[in-house]
DNA sequence: TGCATAACCTGACTTTAGTCAGGCATCATG
DNA sequence: CATGATGCCTGACTAAAGTCAGGTTATGCA
């Protein structure tokens, strides 16, 4: 049963929320709005486009807008067009002044007292023993973030996780990575019901993805599992071969296969551990040294929704 | 240098604000008004005084009186005297009605859902490792938000938490406890200059005391150290037991001394191990086996209590 | 070139949240 | 039984948060 581990997140919930969402909210306000506050730590010493600032936070246009000019009136920050050679000239740049720097600072000294004055009353054992399960507790909540759901392969992100794929490889691979040479994945293949391609985001940032063909009469095939650094280690690249064989099963295959490089060797024992055994050459990928193959099995519930193919 | 400490917290407060926090407000709102839902959940199915209610919320009286004006107009709560015989005509207690009971229960699968939610990415050994994780940060939260501060022996919940150690101390004495036969503290021993009496508060309850004597010409002399059960091993016994040698150097004392009974044995361990050494019979308390010493260092100069490293 | 679209802005609104001063019973106390 | 405190309520207010329906300008594309 997990309700005793429900009742330690509902437990943990309540205790984290009064105590660090509360103050964290006071400690920013300083006087200011809250959401004036907010979008000044956001926008950074740095600056930021306006159009990011408002995914990153899910405001309104046009509240974000109205904020904006509320902390222009208040001379803490600058709004103009992208600077940059070439850039659009719709997207306009949010900059922080003089004094929009000093009153970032300002709230960066009390973030961290905010969190001293969390330790602070702990001795030095505690605090260790508190910052250690923090550490954890933050690492594992980032990776129940992470979200996996299909995406088109012409996709701006699916794009950017293709190119980072292709240059891991390049780095690891003997001889490097030329695409030429590597039999090739045409987009339509991985788009249904030729197959599907899955992105895994976080706060819909891109961080991971995977690709399944399904080809009628033979087995599905995974292709493409990428893994940004950033979240390795959390659980993405099995739950992602999770999602795959899943998408594969329920469209009625019976069994899953891939083809990887011996250099690859953490993919190689998350394979083996995920129940892949190895099988013989089944295609002549040039970059490839191993084959794996895993059996399928069919999915529990009805939803029968495919073909009886393979 | 506890800058990486203070970065873990950091790091830990914005992935937490951002999941948790932001969800649970969600969660919980319902299309209601958050206040209301929150007001909803707090007042609960075995309903709760108002005066109670708005000390756990820390809302204004009159915004909470207008809250409950709105959820009684939906009909999901009935607002009435305090039924109980001899109870106070004031005092009024909020209940929640049939409907009003249903959508607690819907708050509080709700809140399970959300718990699962977190969970749910998870590998079964993940989900065990963040909750395990979660309570021992929960756990040191509570330490952590355990307050220590002067308060008047006559202060109700002072009374309060001298009634409970003489409970205890009842309990755990071989031959019980008859304050007749105990050397008596007055009052006025204990507060300021004679002395002070020190609370310990978590949200506001008590959940603790301590108390030290300053007799011109004498050692300072603690007394009446004592620790709820629901905060046991967590600190707070040792804090106070701090708070109150620093009150006595401040004020000048040098040494400071106690005496304890011998069934006592976690607290005789805490004094050891905070640098108490066992000494002679120093009065003729009939409850006491041990008498113990500490110098006391004189504090340091200037009103900088701020981060005290180590 | 024209047209749909994207990025941002403005004005006009509503709802929430919260504060403050005073009012009215009830209770505790001398 | 007068007095002040306590617990709750009402009215009158303000500020913050957020929504929505157009607008303007710049871009991408046929």
């Amino acid at each position: 049963m997990h309700s005793d581990l429900v009742a330690s997140v509902r437990r943990f919930n309540r205790t984290v929320t009064q105590r660090v969402g509360a103050l964290d909210d006071e400690y920013m306000a300083r006087g200011r709005p809250l959401a004036q506050a907010r979008l000044l730590w956001e926008i950074g010493p740095d600056g930021a486009e306006v159009a990011a600032v408002r995914a990153r936070l899910g405001l309104d246009s046009g509240y974000l807008s109205r904020l904006l000019r509320n902390l222009e009136n208040d001379g803490l920050v600058t709004v103009g067009p992208d600077d940059q050679l070439g850039g659009d000239g719709r997207v306009r740049v949010a900059a922080l002044t003089e004094s929009g720097r000093a009153e970032w600072t300002e709230l960066d000294k009390r973030s961290d007292e905010l969190a001293w004055s969390i330790l602070e009353p702990l001795t030095a054992q505690r605090r260790q023993r508190l910052t250690s399960a923090m550490a954890e507790v933050e690492r594992l909540l980032v990776a129940s973030m992470v979200v996996i759901e299909p995406c088109s392969p012409n996709d701006p992100r699916a794009r950017a996780c293709l190119r980072a794929y292709a240059r891991d490889v390049a780095r690891r691979f003997d001889d490097g990575f030329d695409p030429a040479l590597s039999t090739p994945v045409r987009d339509e293949q991985l788009i249904p019901p030729a197959g599907v391609f899955l992105l895994a985001t976080l706060n819909s940032e891109p961080v991971g993805c995977g690709a399944v063909k399904l080809h009628p009469g033979t087995p599905a095939e995974i292709k493409r599992v990428w893994v940004a650094d950033t979240v390795r280690g959390l659980g993405v690249g099995r739950r992602m071969l999770g999602e795959l064989e899943e998408y594969a099963a329920e469209r009625g295959w019976t069994a899953i296969r891939l083809d990887t490089n011996r250099n690859l060797t953490e993919a190689i024992a998350m394979y083996r551990s995920a129940g892949y055994r190895e099988i013989e050459r089944y295609n002549t990928e040039h970059y490839a040294h191993h084959w794996f193959e895993k059996r399928l099995r069919p999915p529990r519930t009805s939803g029968s929704r495919g073909h009886s193919d393979n």
